[in-house]
DNA sequence: CAAAATATTGTATGAGCATACAAAAATTTG
DNA sequence: CAAATTTTTGTATGCTCATACAATATTTTG
């Protein structure tokens, strides 16, 4: 009974975390605002949590899983490795969630993650993943040292849209984004390997 | 007399600024911060300024001003469009500048810009230079209406590369970032296209 | 040089916030 | 139901900071 109770609250909060961070960033994160989205009252924060910083943490991993969730359900669907590359890319853009307040949160994190050593693991390893996803599409087609300025360059071109997405003064569609990343990647990859990925499953 | 040491102590906490701000992002820059960077007392600043965010402001122009004189000068020497949109891309990465902090700074102005309209005008005429630079090196070799697309996909690999190189945890050199622009620009241009804009002055 | 003007210092004030915690309310237990 | 336990509330404390400003120092002027 205990444990449930402590779970709830501690995930509810983490929900008003979320919300709040999606429309205020990770600045205009208070715990009072937290706990007010959350429903609860000021002080109830520091009985379930450490401090703020945890429910950061724990608010940021919530956050990514919504994004990753996109990409996996797309991944698994993917008949072959080209298809899987393309489901990496949507999925990274998902219509409700590529929106100017929320590019905006996620730049936000990325700021506070150079001062937070504890944010910056996450980042890393929310890094990594896309990165090792990346790689498992197109390593059968390329040599080893090829790889990695492949996936940097998808890689920039994702983090690049939502920076756009975020600041630039014209704005970017997530279909646009898509298209254009696509067209890059069928630039630097060459008809040849698309084929060829589109083989291996 | 009274201009010249008003115009003198303004440059010095404008510089303090940026020196402060290269170092701790925008976040960090506190009135103290800033007038001890700037070899002042803390209260010189409410004398010389209207308050902090004017100091930012003008701060941010200054940053601004370093990186576009370095595109201007590469600019200035290039002798057909070609040349010139390289000298956009490898302008946008100066050796000394291309670094972790200093993209983090940027990053954190980015976010800042989000939420104070002065800031976010500037960030908007920093993009438009940017956009209407790219523009007059490629209007001449396509059509209108593929020109925006083209100007947004070299402006989100500059952008892209910078939060990259903030953020990632595989860094880029500030030769890779160039050299895999230059590349995905090659790949949308296509060779026909660069022959033709290198005999256009 | 003395009076006036200007520049600089250091600090007081108050706002916004994280956190701790005493008191109150709700729930569980025997 | 009453005592014990758990949960929740509301607030007090202390910190960081922007800003204003009185007091002091420096420079200019006649």
């Amino acid at each position: 009974m205990k444990r449930s109770i402590e779970d709830i609250r501690r995930q509810e909060l983490i929900e008003g975390a979320y919300r709040a961070f999606l429309q205020f960033g990770i600045d205009g994160l208070t715990t009072a605002r937290i706990c007010k989205e959350a429903g609860m009252s000021p002080g109830i924060l520091s009985y379930y949590f450490k401090n703020k910083d945890e429910v950061l943490f724990w608010m940021v991993r919530h956050a990514n899983r919504v994004i990753m969730d996109e990409v996996v359900t797309r991944m698994k669907r993917a008949p072959n490795r080209w298809d899987r590359l393309l489901a990496i890319i949507e999925g990274n853009f998902p219509e409700t969630l590529f929106e100017q307040n929320i590019a905006n949160a996620w730049l936000s994190f990325y700021v506070a993650s150079a001062r937070d050593p504890q944010l910056e693991r996450l980042q890393r390893l929310f890094h990594r993943r896309l990165a090792s996803n990346i790689s498992s599409c197109v390593d059968q087609v390329m040599d080893d040292e090829s790889v990695p300025r492949f996936v940097a360059m998808v890689a920039i071109l994702i983090d690049g849209s939502w920076l756009h997405r975020a600041a630039a003064s014209t704005k970017i569609s997530n279909a646009e984004a898509i298209d254009l990343i696509k067209t890059q990647v069928e630039y630097a990859l060459g008809s040849a390997k698309v084929g060829e990925m589109k083989r291996i499953k």
